[in-house]
RNA sequence: GGGCCGCUAGCUCAUUCGGUAGAGCACCGCCCUUUUAAGGCGGGUGUGCUGGGUUCGAAUCCCAGGCGGCUCACCA
């Protein structure tokens, strides 16, 4: 990437010099803030203009220069700190000759430290009057523009920084993402979950299915994986005794991007000993509740144009209910092969030749019903070929205890009673490798360390995964994932 | 990776049919000590994403490439 030097950077570049000639440092040193705009427009919202005259309050603040309106010999200005903004009012008078030379050579996007008192203008705005002025930091690239701010996609993905400046909804929104994670943490560790952190560079990347980021370790000249989920990692753990534990953290698959697909993403797992499925049921039910109470206020809201309702308790359907129900299928088209085929082709959906019946169902779940999802559901059934960490039903051998969860037409979670039979891991375990052994990319891996594992004996266990970008891009109503990640990944920029 | 759309000044956008690029904000100069999209007067600062091609002439038409958005596929 070149930087640009044009004649906006140029003429700050000029400021600099006059600066240095007037031996001011334009990148100053620390600067002790006493006051934030926030806190200020709190405790004095209210106070009056004749109230401020007769007690000085006296306040030393810092921030950016954000809005910059100079009359020769004065000049209003809006700081911007990690609070908010606030205006300051800077004169000729209170400055003296030094600083009122400083004054004139500021521009917007640089970070000062002002020292005065507050009063109220004509207009009744709370307003610092500037005794003392100290530049923190010379900008030499101008902000975007006052009317129209920052647009632009790809600059706010690229130039986040300047996005945060600029937008104050996309700090905001930052700031709910963090909410939302201290009151994941706050919910599970009032259940005495324990947070743990697992390998992210993983021999045998297991517990999804997905394809893997490869990278190599140079010392121990090894080819390793960046994690696609943790799943194997914690339930060793279960097996070690803690019991209930969870991590929130990134996982890595090397697939597609797309609106609700970034290559490292945020997942909340937990796994719970002694429970299974239909208990993590209830407790995702008063997870989200929790959730949306803190963040939203309520459990009703609107994400994108559409209601969506977490009040509990949540349907719950088999995959085949929830077909017949949104997509009109009868249950007899979704029992026959043929006649599935023949549904999927009437309504679109792309199907391989040589699958099972099961697959069937599930391609047409996921291409007609599950977008058509608002309010929550939890989707039950799902068959055995595509759960290989599972425990399966006791009822129907060719079925897993298993739950997805679906809102606002996406997967929110994944849960299931998990398989702690060795034997019949391991026997998973071989299928996935004949499936890979055939050209499936994404078919998962031996792990003989975690079926040794499960030989020690892991007690009946529930686990869970929810994606965290897609519920902070449901509680903070953003259309795509990258609205809620800071660095979304996106090509190398422009040489 | 496929399809569709976009890319013009620092930012937000114009430029009708191919005739040699212009508005607002920002910036620069002058005036201005209560403004808040401050105001008044004056000034256009450009690799038109890149590289080719067609043409007397290309931001505009054609080809190739880049980056981005949406979408399909893969996936959560």
């Amino acid at each position: 990437m070149m930087l640009e030097d044009n004649e906006l950077i140029q003429v700050r570049k000029g400021k600099l010099e006059e600066l240095r000639a007037m031996g001011i440092n334009p990148y100053g040193q620390r600067y002790e803030v006493k006051d934030h705009a926030k806190e200020i427009h709190g405790k004095y919202g209210e106070t009056s203009k004749e109230e401020l005259e007769n007690g000085k309050v006296q306040i030393k603040a810092a921030g950016r220069i954000v809005a910059l309106r100079s009359f020769g010999k004065a000049a209003f200005a809006h700081i911007l700190d990690a609070s908010g903004k606030i205006q300051i009012y800077m004169k000729h008078d209170m400055l003296g000759e030094e600083q009122f030379k400083l004054m004139n050579l500021l521009d917007v996007g640089d970070h000062i430290g002002i020292e005065g008192f507050l009063f109220r203008t004509k207009t009744n705005e709370l307003t610092i009057e500037v005794e003392k002025l100290a530049l923190l930091s010379k900008s030499l690239r101008p902000l975007p523009e006052k009317w129209h701010g920052l647009t632009d996609i790809e600059t706010r993905y690229r130039q986040r920084y300047v996005d945060l400046i600029v937008n104050p909804e996309v700090r905001d929104t930052f700031v709910t993402r963090n909410r939302i994670i201290k009151s994941i943490r706050a919910f599970l560790e009032g259940m005495s979950f324990l947070e743990v952190e697992t390998p992210m560079m993983q021999q045998i990347p297991g517990g999804a299915t997905a394809r893997p980021f490869i990278t190599h370790h140079n010392a121990l000249d090894m080819d390793l994986y960046l994690r696609i989920a943790p799943e194997l990692y914690l339930k060793r753990l279960i097996v070690g005794g803690l019991e209930r534990v969870f991590e929130l953290n990134r996982n890595f698959r090397n697939e597609g991007i797309s609106i609700k697909h970034n290559p490292e993403f945020t997942m909340l797992e937990f796994y719970m000993a002694y429970a299974d499925y239909r208990v993590l049921m209830d407790l995702t039910e008063e997870l989200f509740s929790h959730i949306a109470q803190d963040i939203k206020g309520g459990l009703k809201f609107t994400y994108q144009g559409d209601e969506i309702d977490l009040t509990p308790p949540w349907s719950r359907m088999s995959m085949e209910e929830a077909i017949v129900k949104f997509a009109g299928a009868s249950a007899e088209e979704l029992n026959d092969l043929g006649r599935a085929r023949e549904f999927a082709k009437k309504n679109s959906v792309p199907l391989e030749d040589g699958l099972s019946l099961a697959k069937v169902v599930n391609e047409i779940f996921e291409k007609t019903t599950e977008f058509r999802i608002m309010n929550p559901v939890f989707i039950t059934d799902y068959p055995v070929e595509l759960s290989p960490l599972s425990r399966r039903n006791d009822n129907n051998p060719d079925m897993v205890d298993r739950f997805e969860l679906i809102i606002a037409g996406r997967e929110m979670a994944n849960a299931f009673s998990e398989l702690n039979d060795p034997q019949d891991q391991f026997s998973r375990f071989q299928e996935q490798v004949a499936l890979h052994d055939k050209g499936d990319e994404e078919a998962q891996f031996m792990d003989e360390d975690y079926v040794r594992a499960l030989e020690y004996g892991m007690p009946p266990t529930a686990g869970e995964g929810i994606g965290i970008d897609r519920l902070v891009m449901l509680m903070t109503d953003s259309a795509s994932i990258r609205d809620v990640i800071l660095f979304p990944q996106l090509r190398k920029e422009q040489p």
